[in-house]
DNA sequence: CATGAATGAGCTTTCATTCAT
DNA sequence: TATGAATGAAAGCTCATTCAT
């Protein structure tokens, strides 16, 4: 019988990768790096621990892969005609439909084990973000863009972990409104 | 040998137990809890592995006892005559002096699901600060003072990761007074 | 595309059976018998994993492939008319430029027990060497020529081994020449 | 009670190594290194396999205490007055009695598994026998004692790698009086 | 005949915990 | 009370082998 076509190949690796990821991140999440094995990825993507060395060399190389699957998403919003308030919207959307990447992020970010790639990406967005609000907050009258810009992210940040640990608690709603009113919007 | 008196052992006792904190403590903060080992802690408290579990019954009990350590030294703050300001200033200590402290509570909270202790204490000190915070702020006239409590520790949450993170970056004091400005607070 | 004749069929296979055998000669006697995996020898032979499994039924028989192919190879010199001379050139001929294979071989013979195979082929070959060696020493007059035998066996393993091992400081040049000497065999 | 003495860790420390020890070199020697597993060893051993991590931090490290065992061993020969009768003696002392251990090294000296040590103790036994042999065999009128120190090598590594290999049906004794004649030994 | 994704047993290693002294 | 040797479950990873196409 004729071999599988390369296309066949590419599609299962994909679904797999997908599977891989997409199990990674929940895992990461919901329990931290050292606390999820290899195996229980596998398990929750329904395929065997081996097959996950068939695409990643180690465990932090997924860990890799899932960062890179949101670094390459990203570069949309830096763009011409942005305002604060988009940067906002796009910032409380992901804190509502992507908290689990988050959550890991942050997580990361305070786990100190060595690992470049998150001090990186996790520079790389505070950075980003910065360079993002300044010129934003200077456009609609702050004399001091960039130390609000800190302010902003101060805010963000503080949203974003209580968000997290405090879900039922935490008025996200009212908080929101505070902060899109310091900046002058106007959510009807 | 006289035999020693009970003053002597429980001495001893409290000396060993401080030594177990204290090193559990610098530990998690440096390299977080899954990434210590019982062998590191008894090493850096000059003392066996095995006497670590004459007073606690593993490795997780050692952490509800670092935080106990903290639990019970934090009740002095509420008291009567305390202002917002008072409270800043404890904050703000906390995250010049305890910063390792609040690192490793901040990684528990985010990492660990399965610690009860943890999360109790998280939710109780957030808990805290809105209870402390609200009345404070109401007396320095803030209309709905419970959502300026909330608004207050979303800027704290978000003040301390952001030392944490990108601690060479993060204007600390500028933030600072910043928020004190805000509660009209006249640091000269 | 018309059918390929069977005789096509037959060159196809007969060209890949010797991309592996000769692709797991190299590895083996390069990294050893453990150290290549299944894998590797296919990529060497540019061919893929499952193709080798459809000419061998496990990792064990092709090496037992490999060892066939020089067990086919030898015969030739079991001539009549061979002298003491040709034989001693024959060996250090494979010394010389076999070394690879006689290194995989002497590697097995000293780590394998449970390769029957391989066990089986030493055997032979050190009889092979004593039955070969025998009458072509009693022809140039040793008394006790199967001793004689064993004698001139365990200088050429010796000689074996040490190229393998000491190959820069070891005088092959010399001990042949000591060795062809004993059995009066004039070299220019 | 009070903890065991410093002798007592000692004494339970040594015989511990001696255990670990003790069974690598059997199994080495007899199923070769990559065929052996760290729990074989501690099977054999009659311990646990993590208690072998509590002594050496490798499966490698094993493998050099081994090694380290037998080189502390060897000095003693290296001595004044000695006879070129007196090296013989021992080298068939321990093909006689170390069987085991010949097989393990010749078998790791033609596995090109990048073990430092082993490359290391087989060049320095090399070295070692030549020059011990070349003086011994200048002191008894050879001519070029350098190059008959080389024979001689050569002569004992294949009678070590044959009696390995074909101990059944090789004439070991016979072997050793040629040899002992060569060098006008006469052991009655 | 040929492919390579997928499997799973088995490997080395780590480490919280136990226990005889 | 104090010690550290000893245990064993579980982790990350490798690789010979299978199988749908």
């Amino acid at each position: 019988m004729a071999p599988r076509s390369d296309e066949q190949f590419e599609a299962m690796r994909q679904n797999t990768i997908q599977r891989i990821t997409h199990s990674a991140l929940q895992l990461f999440s919901e329990k931290g790096y050292k606390n999820t094995s290899v195996a229980e990825i596998a398990k929750r993507a329904g395929i065997s621990k081996g097959l996950i060395y068939n695409y990643y060399d180690s465990k932090e190389e997924v860990l890799k892969g899932v960062i890179e699957g949101f670094r390459s998403m990203k570069d949309e919003i830096v763009q011409e005609g942005v305002t604060i308030e988009n940067a906002l919207d796009q910032f409380f959307m992901m804190i509502e439909h992507q908290i689990g990447f988050v959550k890991m992020m942050m997580s990361f970010s305070l786990d100190v084990n060595e690992m470049p790639i998150v001090e990186e990406f996790v520079h790389e967005k505070a950075e980003e973000g910065i360079q993002l609000y300044t010129p934003l907050l200077e456009k609609i009258g702050f004399e001091d863009p960039e130390t609000e810009a800190w302010f902003l992210s101060t805010l963000l940040q503080g949203t974003a972990i209580l968000t997290i640990v405090s879900h039922e608690d935490y008025p996200l709603e009212k908080m929101k409104k505070k902060i899109y009113q310091r900046y002058k919007i106007n959510k009807a």
